[in-house]
RNA sequence: GCGCCUAUAGCUCAGCUGGAUAGAGCAACGGCCUUCUAAGCCGUGUGUCCGGGGUUCGAAUCCCUGUGGGCGUGCCA
């Protein structure tokens, strides 16, 4: 597609010497109503260079700046320079690229030979899904996609939790209180039970840490029982986490969680012994981090057992070696933060120049009614119950808007989801989500039911029409107003996604798609698509088919499917 | 105490590496279905952009400082 911002810059560069392209070219904004024009250079910062007021800067430019046929008209405003489009280039030029790229538009090979590592999800063993595991689990799995999509080689990880101190005590707590008919007849929520129970005791009781905390010594140094135990509660709680994932549409390349780092941590703790960074301190091993303004890294327990860094360090040596990746991701909520900061200085002190690779792509936290979600507290929200609740919404909206649907069961299920996961996918990464009922269930505005909406009624108007679309349409007649803007939101789409690549954050790109689906449901009620005329008719049926690839491509990225009906 | 994050309309949030009258959705009220899906569209209004300084021709945006909230800060993950 044409670039227009390249192109002004390029010309403003052999009319300004003072400044080169690049500056130039960051210079050029988007004016912020678009009958001021489509692009437009500021001059002001130019007053100094020139010794002259801005305006008369912006007035001499427009004399002798000229460009090409892609830009219709210039003028100036105040100190502003401003560009018109020729709308009959861009809008042709817009709607040919997607005609031809079909699904393909937007995407890129920009990261073709190089892999990235994304750990994302990690929800604990022997414990619930809840709503906030469901935010790394769907911002990671977006991220993956849009990775793919500009074709970096993705591997997903789901480093589970499955090691640690957390399993000592439910072997302290099974041994107590627990059975194994109740596990076996619903291990998740048992083991649940368990845990809590713990929790509780222990308050009057601390020594059951200290009991709790022996056996994960056991379990590290491969003590039968503890393993065996261990190794139950892990096959039972990943059974039914499959089952989530495949709801959500969401899969790893690798289950590789905490306890296949088991056999490889050893290796770390002896090139951190022989680079002389490991010293011991109160019984730990620690990693001085002092001159870095960190806490130290906690490597080895005094106990001799290891830690989540160790566990760590073992994860980012084995994915270096094993994929040679280009960035590895790790997908976490932001309390992490030091955790990750300190994990990556290590491996920078052990002298490996691929530390800087690493980045933690932080998220905020979930609270419910203003409450943290504690799952020994017993506070959860737990997604079934979430996915649920949305479903049956969705079940009763196809009831009452469209009873005759096929596969009512099917799309419900899509629209639902499709809500949930781009409810959270629809505000910045960092920010805390509030969950409440309400608004996870709300389908109207700035909602993922909105935009499978207009995807479908678009499907619908390109079904009824049954016309072939191809290049051979009139331009001339979609050059007004709100069929331009439609194809503004399309031409930004593919920067969209860049964007959202480099900064690991898909609201960009949950945005965009809400922004084309608004211009589009304009343009909708607008024009009457399918009308006698058929020149016009063809000219706007190449308008909806532009903005249903958008919309499939978009949600797809997020994660989401886009019924053709509902 | 120290470090990081955050503060924009009644609520939930956009606002790109500073630029022209600060925008959406929700909620409220009014209008639009004998024409392609009304889960839609159009209209009506509200802002000390947390306070105070500073840099700049220009600051919601950058710097300093204060305040509110969140998180982290050695044997959890």
């Amino acid at each position: 597609m044409i670039n227009y911002k390249e192109k002004i810059a390029k010309v403003l560069s052999d009319n300004i010497e003072e400044m080169n392209e690049i500056e130039l070219l960051n210079m050029i904004e988007t004016p912020p109503n678009s009958n001021m024009g489509d692009f437009a250079f500021p001059c002001f910062s130019l007053a100094k260079i020139f010794r002259k007021a801005p305006n008369m800067i912006a007035q001499e430019l427009e004399k002798k700046v000229d460009i090409d046929e892609t830009i219709d008209k210039i003028n100036t405003s105040g100190g502003y320079l401003n560009f018109f489009i020729d709308r009959k280039v861009f809008v042709s030029n817009v709607l040919n690229e997607v005609i031809v790229k079909k699904e393909k538009f937007a995407s890129s090979s920009i990261g073709e030979g190089k892999t990235i590592c994304i750990d994302f999800s990690a929800p604990n063993v022997a414990k619930p899904f809840h709503v906030g595991h469901l935010r790394s689990t769907v911002i990671g799995n977006s991220i993956y996609k849009i990775n793919e999509f500009l074709g970096y080689n993705c591997v997903g990880i789901n480093h589970l939790g499955d090691w640690g101190t957390q399993f000592g005590k439910i072997i302290v707590a099974y041994h107590r209180w627990g059975n194994k008919e109740e596990i076996e007849k619903s291990p998740i929520s048992s083991l649940l039970a368990l845990y809590v129970k713990f929790h509780d005791e222990a308050e009057v009781n601390p020594e059951l840490e200290d009991k709790a905390r022996d056996w994960f010594v056991k379990m590290e140094n491969g003590d039968a029982e503890a393993l065996s135990l261990w190794k139950w509660f892990s096959a039972e709680t990943i059974k039914e986490l499959k089952k989530v994932y495949k709801r959500l549409g969401v899969e790893f390349d690798y289950y590789t969680g905490e306890s296949f780092y088991n056999d490889k941590m050893d290796a770390v703790t002896k090139e951190l012994t022989s680079k002389g960074l490991l010293t011991e301190n109160k019984g730990a091993l620690i990693v001085d981090l002092d001159d870095h303004g960190m806490p130290p890294c906690l490597v080895q327990k005094t106990d001799g057992s290891t830690l989540y860094a160790t566990r760590d360090l073992a994860a980012a040596f084995y994915r270096k070696k094993t994929f040679d990746f280009y960035k590895s991701l790790y997908v976490t909520d932001y309390s992490q933060k030091l955790h990750f900061a300190q994990v990556f200085k290590v491996i920078e002190l052990m002298e490996h120049p691929w530390a800087s690779d690493n980045i933690h792509v932080p998220f905020g936290r979930v609270t419910h009614e203003g409450k943290r979600i504690q799952t020994r507290k017993g506070t959860v929200v737990l997604l079934d119950d979430v996915l649920k609740g949305a479903v049956e919404r969705a079940k009763e909206i196809i009831e009452e808007k469209n009873p005759n649907l096929e596969n009512k069961e099917t799309i419900a299920e899509d629209v639902g989801i499709g809500a949930v996961i781009f409810n959270d996918l629809s505000n910045s990464r960092i920010k805390d989500v509030s969950f409440s009922w309400d608004t996870a269930f709300k389908f109207d505005g700035e909602t993922g039911p909105y935009v499978q909406y207009t995807h479908a009624r678009a499907c619908s108007v390109l079904r009824r029409a049954d016309v072939q679309i191809d290049l051979e349409y009139n331009p001339e007649l979609l050059t007004d107003d709100i069929t331009v803007e439609v194809l503004k939101e399309i031409y930004e789409f593919p920067n969209a996604i860049k964007d959202a690549q480099i900064k690991s954050e898909p609201s960009i790109v949950t945005r965009r798609i809400m922004d084309v689906a608004q211009a589009f449901n304009r343009f909708y009620n607008e024009h009457q698509v399918i009308v006698e005329d058929k020149e016009v008719k063809k000219a706007r049926l190449a308008v909806v088919l532009a903005t249903k690839e958008v919309l499939s491509t978009g949600l797809y990225l997020l994660g989401i499917k886009a019924p053709e009906r509902m």
